[in-house]
DNA sequence: CGCCTTTATAGTCATGTTGACCATTAAGGG
DNA sequence: CCCTTAATGGTCAACATGACTATAAAGGCG
């Protein structure tokens, strides 16, 4: 990028910083950052949502999310924001996988002001509820799908990050983000059948998941009964592995 | 996101708008996209590049990019600033694929001014020189890492770009935008050869692409030589798929 | 004109992966 | 003690892939 003010492109190369260059002569942007927080919560998909309080949009739900400070990088400011809207201890955030998705810019989707929003997908396993206590956790796990109209574009956004997600399930070992320190193999199944909508083959999968070095690690002597009901589950934790070669491909392009 | 002056989180709920909120209150936030334009020349990848005439950077490459105008979004903004900086004509720069790649925004990226910037790639076939003869045409195609230092975080957003592309051939048909209208399965192989920097199996390749329904589509009676010496190459144009599956993975996970 | 080189195109074959199954084991519930 | 449930252990055919070999059709060259 260059320094150059927005109306000062006299045809002269990129990167003229026109003399007397002033940041606030024109309207600025705003930048923010948006997180689409996903959890698997019995076997649905939840997301992370505020409930608007004013006007745009009072009543309606939203994604967590806040200006980016001046000294800040959007990463950094997504992490933060996270930290601060959810109340979770901050070790587990600074450990979350928090991955940009992609920047939404239309000139008119905060009817207030110009906004450019750097939107943020993160994966977590199931906690607890997200208040910390404090003052800073209105945040609620809302199963997706299930709230009216989102404000602003944050529908769009919202479905972009569940595609995006879905996406990186078939070729990388992030689902186990959406499990806790130790699970069954049974739960790994049960995000990729959450996230994908669809049903898998329980041996299959097994037999792939077990197949790819470092995506899974048994846990040695330990087991889970499921709930009570058939027998009980090996227990297993991530391994180091990150990619999957070759993919986990869902079944026909079809989504939910 | 929200309207809130940066500084102004009195850990009220998101959505806050603190009366007489001033967007010329604090210190703004340019916005800028940046574009990794490539294409493939002599099967060897070219970047398209601005030389720098300002500090910084003087002297430099850097990528084509530029402000993004108050009622613009990037999207639009990406696409304004290719047709200016290569002088290509409209209609062909309408048709290109332009695809958001990420948001850079560490804060010293660049050490003027506080600049957030939206990168954008596009695959363009091998042109005649961008020069459209105007003034607003500077940028040369420039052989992939035959550059020295390139201005900003430039660099990093070209690796992320050809990263980004690399993975984008295995499993879209994506590669047939740095074709010509016509192109030989030859072509088509060369380019992915060119941005995995690997050696393919011509059968296989031709097996697998033709297998692919909508891949590519034979151009009745029509054959080129492919220089001179060899059997002719039957002419193919893209078909009307989109995605490749199950997709074509690069030999082994190496890079260049 | 014939032969060599070059490139496109057509197969073959062994291997690995996948999808669709069936079988067995180990728990809880009546 | 049998039934249900869920995990785990297999089989088998279809398909996709990687490594090759073979043939066809052009130009170059003596």
């Amino acid at each position: 990028m260059t320094v150059r003010g927005p109306r000062a492109r006299e045809g002269g190369a990129r990167g003229a910083v026109p003399e007397g260059y002033d940041p606030h002569a024109f309207e600025p942007f705003a930048v923010t950052v948006d997180l689409a927080v996903f959890t698997v919560r019995e076997g649905v998909l939840h997301a992370l949502l505020i409930r608007r309080g004013q006007e745009p949009y009072a009543g309606a739900w939203a994604l967590p999310g806040g200006f980016v400070l001046p000294r800040e990088s959007t990463d950094l400011a997504a992490r933060r924001e996270l930290a601060e809207e959810t109340g979770l201890p901050d070790d587990l955030v600074a450990g979350l996988h928090l991955e940009q998705l992609r920047t939404y810019s239309d000139p008119d989707r905060d009817p207030r002001m110009r906004v450019v929003s750097v939107a943020y997908t993160a994966l977590v396993p199931d906690l607890p509820e997200p208040h910390g206590g404090g003052d800073a956790a209105h945040a609620e796990w809302v199963a997706f799908g299930s709230y009216g109209h989102l404000a602003f574009d944050h529908a769009e956004i919202l479905a972009d990050a569940r595609e995006r997600i879905g996406a990186k399930l078939e070729y990388t070992c992030l689902a186990t983000s959406f499990c806790p320190p130790e699970f069954t193999l049974g739960e790994l199944q049960q995000v990729y059948e959450t996230v994908w909508g669809t049903v898998l083959d329980r041996p299959n999968f097994r037999r792939k998941v077990l197949a790819t070095p470092g995506f899974v690690e048994q846990v040695a002597g330990a087991s889970r009964l499921t709930g009570g009901r058939g027998k009980p589950a090996a227990l297993h934790r991530a391994g180091p592995a990150t990619a999957l070669h070759p993919p986990l491909l869902r079944p026909e392009g079809r989504q939910t």
